[in-house]
DNA sequence: AAATGAACCTGTTTGC
DNA sequence: TGCAAACAGGTTCATT
């Protein structure tokens, strides 16, 4: 579930909210990235306010005084980091987990539940961090050796660009016996694939999600990152008509809730070919597949 | 090296 | 009715 704020009628900011929970995966992080990337760039942090030492890991020491008086320059995405760059020495590295939300509401809206930290901005603005389950965290490093960072070193492409294809792909799984859904979550072969866009990928590309990796012949990879960018792109445009529909003059949300062929409707018919959708467990986490599409 | 499961956390849903 | 267990999933860490 994700909040925004942005003006809708005249300097008044009003917070809206999304009724559906959306866990954010790399679309959801990116739709992020651009709302607060068009809210907040240019705006100078005159102030931040801390209420938790930690959330999933300590806070910066001295995060405050480290970001009071800088601007932010731009937001950008790697994976599913959020990175805040300053005009300062230092980059604010941010990461969702499962339930962090960032807000821009008036400096004057009252702090709405599991609010954890506050920055105040110019023209009246504040961002807010919102985490009902704490598995958000945030870093501030140096701005020209960040990508050395444990949190970053080890990442693998991201899957929107080039370096994402069939053979990078048919390549990465060619060593491992694991299913072929653990491989496409692990975000040191392809960054940003979560639970629910891996299992909505392959059943576009109508693989089974507990093949072993290196039985995944060339032409099915080729399917699944195909598969991969085309939910990942539809979803980003989904997100993206919620920042726009936002803004229109009636200021209602207008919210797009993202079609999931497989997720989460376990027990319904197969959109393709009417068998029961299923769910079984892998590796702890619920695997939503079509026993008659997916093999 | 790779795979698996636990841990972190809390609101919601499910089951007895 | 009430309470407890299960469940949700991103990432890291410990264990096998």
């Amino acid at each position: 579930m994700f909040t925004y704020g942005a003006a809708s009628n005249g300097e008044r900011l009003l917070p809206v909210t999304a009724m559906e929970v959306w866990l954010p995966e790399l679309p959801e992080v990116e739709v992020v990235r651009s709302g607060l990337d068009t809210l907040i760039r240019n705006r100078r942090i005159r102030q931040v306010q801390l209420y938790r030492r930690a959330l999933r890991y300590p806070l910066p020491a001295g995060m405050a005084e480290r970001l009071r008086g800088l601007t932010v320059l731009a937001v950008e995405r790697r994976g599913k980091y959020l990175l805040f760059r300053l005009d300062g020495s230092e980059i604010l590295v941010w990461h969702l987990g499962m339930t962090g939300q960032f807000h821009v509401l008036a400096e004057s809206d009252s702090p709405g539940r599991h609010e954890h930290a506050v920055f105040v901005l110019d023209g009246g603005l504040s961002l807010r961090y919102r985490d009902m389950r704490r598995f958000g965290y945030a870093g501030l490093l140096p701005a020209d050796a960040w990508q050395r960072h444990p949190w970053f070193a080890g990442l693998g492409p991201e899957p929107l660009q080039e370096g994402f294809d069939d053979a990078y792909l048919y390549g990465r799984c060619h060593s491992r016996a694991a299913p072929v859904k653990q491989v496409l979550m692990d975000a040191a072969v392809v960054v940003g694939i979560g639970n629910i866009y891996a299992c909505e990928a392959l059943f576009r590309a109508s693989i089974d999600p507990f093949l072993p990796a290196h039985h995944l012949a060339l032409l099915q990879a080729g399917a699944l990152v195909k598969a991969v960018k085309d939910v990942l792109r539809e979803a980003i445009a989904a997100g993206g008509s919620t920042i726009s529909d936002f803004v229109r003059a009636d200021g209602r949300p207008g919210y797009f809730h993202h079609a999931f062929t497989v997720y989460q409707r376990q027990g319904q018919p197969c959109v393709r070919c009417g068998s029961p959708i299923l769910r079984r467990l892998q590796s702890g986490r619920g695997t939503f597949y079509c026993s008659g599409c997916q093999r």
